[in-house]
DNA sequence: GCATGGTGTTAGATGGGGCTAACTATTAAT
DNA sequence: ATTAATAGTTAGCCCCATCTAACACCATGC
C-alpha cells in the first residue's frame, strides 16, 4: 500500500506522463507540480522504484510501471467522480470542486466510490469534460478536440473540455458559462492569440486571453462528422 | 492546525472523557483505545499540551482545553453527519458505516459538511442514535435512557441508542433490526446478565448476552411520560 | 574538445510519530 | 512502613518526508 504522498506524486506522474504522450517524467517536473524541493523529488523517485511503482533512471525521470499505473488511475477516478457528484449533488462550481477532491479521492473506499457512480449512473466525463477511468481502470478513450485557438473565426464550436489546472481560469469562465457542452461561435481571434468568443444563444462577447483560449478544448460543429456530440 | 495523528487523540480523549463524565484521561487509556504503546501515547500527550489542546500533569492524564474540544467536537459532527448520510443515501449499514467516517471525517471541509447537514435536514442524532453536535459545536443534550439490563422483565422499551464501539455486535444488532426507534419488549432478565427480547410486532426472540445488553440504551415506554419519543 | 551553466543527485539535518528497553511513580498488600 | 506489583515516563532508536548545501552529470557554445 502507498502511502497517500506516494499516492501524490505517483498521480502527478500519470498526469505529466499523460500529458507529454508517454515521456518519461523528470524529477524537476514533479517537484515543480507538487511544489516541493529537487532533492525531495529524486529521493521519492527512488522509493517509488523500490516499491515498483515506477521505472527510473537517474538523471533520466522515470516511467510509471503497470502497478503505478493503477494506482494513479484509482485516485483519478475517485477523484473525478468525486467532482462530479460535487456539482451534481451540491451545487459546487467548476473552480470549487478540485481542492475537495485532491482531499477525499485518498481516503474514500471503493465501496464509497461505486456508490457515487451509482447513484451518478456510471458518467463517462466530469465537469471538467475530463474523461472518468471506469472501475476497471480503464481511461475512455474521448477526442478532446482542439484548443479554441486552433479554430478559423466563425466558426462553432461545442466545448468538449476545460482544463482543471488553474481555479482563477476555472472562475472565469464558469462565470461566463464557458463550461462542457456549451456551443461558442469564434468571433476573432487575434494575432497575439487572443480569442473572442460569443456563447450561442447569447449576445455577448467573451475575450479569452491566449493562456486561457488555450485550455479550452473544442470540436467544430459546423461542418463536422460528428454533430452527435 | 493538528495534524490528523493529533486530532485522532484529541477525539479519543474526549469520547473516554466523555464517557466518564469528564474525569481526566489517563495515557494508558489512550494507548489501548488506540492501539498505540504507552509511551506513544505519552509523547503525543505532551506534544498536544505544547499546542495548548490539553492540560497534561504527569501520571495523572489530561482534560481537554476549549481548543482542543472544539477540535475535537468538530471531528464528531463531521463523523456523525457522514455516518448519517452514508446510511441515508447509500444504504450504509449500522455496521458498515463507521470506518468510511473515521477516514473521511479528517478530510472532508466545514463546506461539504454544512452540505450534507442541509441535504439531511440538520439531523440530531446519527444512525446509532448519538448525538451530532450543531454547527456552531453545541451538543445536544438528549436522554439517552438506561442499559436495557436495566429494564425490568415485561417493560417495553424503545432503543435510543446502540453503541458503536464493536462492529460485530453492531452488525448482531443490525442483522436483527435492532436499532434506534425499534420498540421491544424485554422478556427476561437472566442473573449472568443477558436479556432476551422481543422486538414489538415481530414474533421473535432475540437474545442479548451482558456484553451486548449493556451496549443497548433505551426508554420505557409503558408507564413514560415521554411517549412522544 | 573543453569550459560553463543548468539540471539532477548525494549528504546530512530536522521534525513527526512510532517502537522497545530501562527506569521511576503510585498504589495496594502485608 | 515496607515492599511488590502496576502504571507511567524517559532514553534512545527507526522510518518517512522534507529541507539546504554541496557535489556530479550533461549538453551546449565556442
Amino acid at each position: 500500500m502507498p502511502s497517500t504522498v506516494m499516492e501524490d506524486y505517483l498521480k502527478a506522474i500519470y498526469e505529466l506522463q499523460t500529458e507529454y504522450n508517454g515521456a518519461r517524467v523528470r524529477t524537476s517536473q514533479i517537484a515543480d507540480y507538487l511544489g516541493v524541493t529537487a532533492p525531495t523529488a529524486t529521493s521519492m523517485f527512488s522509493t517509488l522504484e523500490s516499491n515498483d511503482y515506477v521505472e527510473y533512471e537517474k538523471y533520466n525521470g522515470a516511467v510509471l510501471t503497470e502497478a503505478g499505473e493503477q494506482v494513479a488511475l484509482r485516485l483519478v477516478r475517485n477523484h473525478r467522480l468525486l467532482e462530479t457528484y460535487l456539482t451534481a449533488k451540491f451545487g459546487y462550481r467548476l473552480s470549487d470542486v478540485h481542492d475537495e477532491a485532491d482531499r477525499l479521492e485518498h481516503h474514500i473506499s471503493d465501496r464509497l466510490v461505486a456508490c457515487l457512480a451509482d447513484e451518478l449512473d456510471d458518467p463517462t466525463t466530469d465537469p471538467h469534460g475530463a474523461p472518468i477511468p471506469t472501475a476497471s481502470l480503464d481511461v475512455p478513450d474521448r477526442p478532446r478536440g482542439n484548443q479554441l485557438s486552433a479554430f478559423a473565426e466563425g466558426k462553432t464550436v461545442v466545448v468538449l473540455e476545460v482544463d482543471d489546472r488553474d481555479d482563477g481560469v476555472l472562475e472565469y469562465l464558469s462565470n461566463r458559462q464557458i463550461v462542457p457542452e456549451t456551443a461558442l461561435t469564434i468571433e476573432s481571434v487575434a494575432p497575439f492569440g487572443m480569442v473572442t468568443v460569443s456563447p450561442v444563444g447569447r449576445d455577448e462577447s467573451v475575450p479569452l486571453p491566449a493562456d486561457v483560449a488555450n485550455l479550452v478544448w473544442g470540436a467544430s460543429i459546423t461542418n463536422s462528422d460528428r454533430e452527435g456530440i
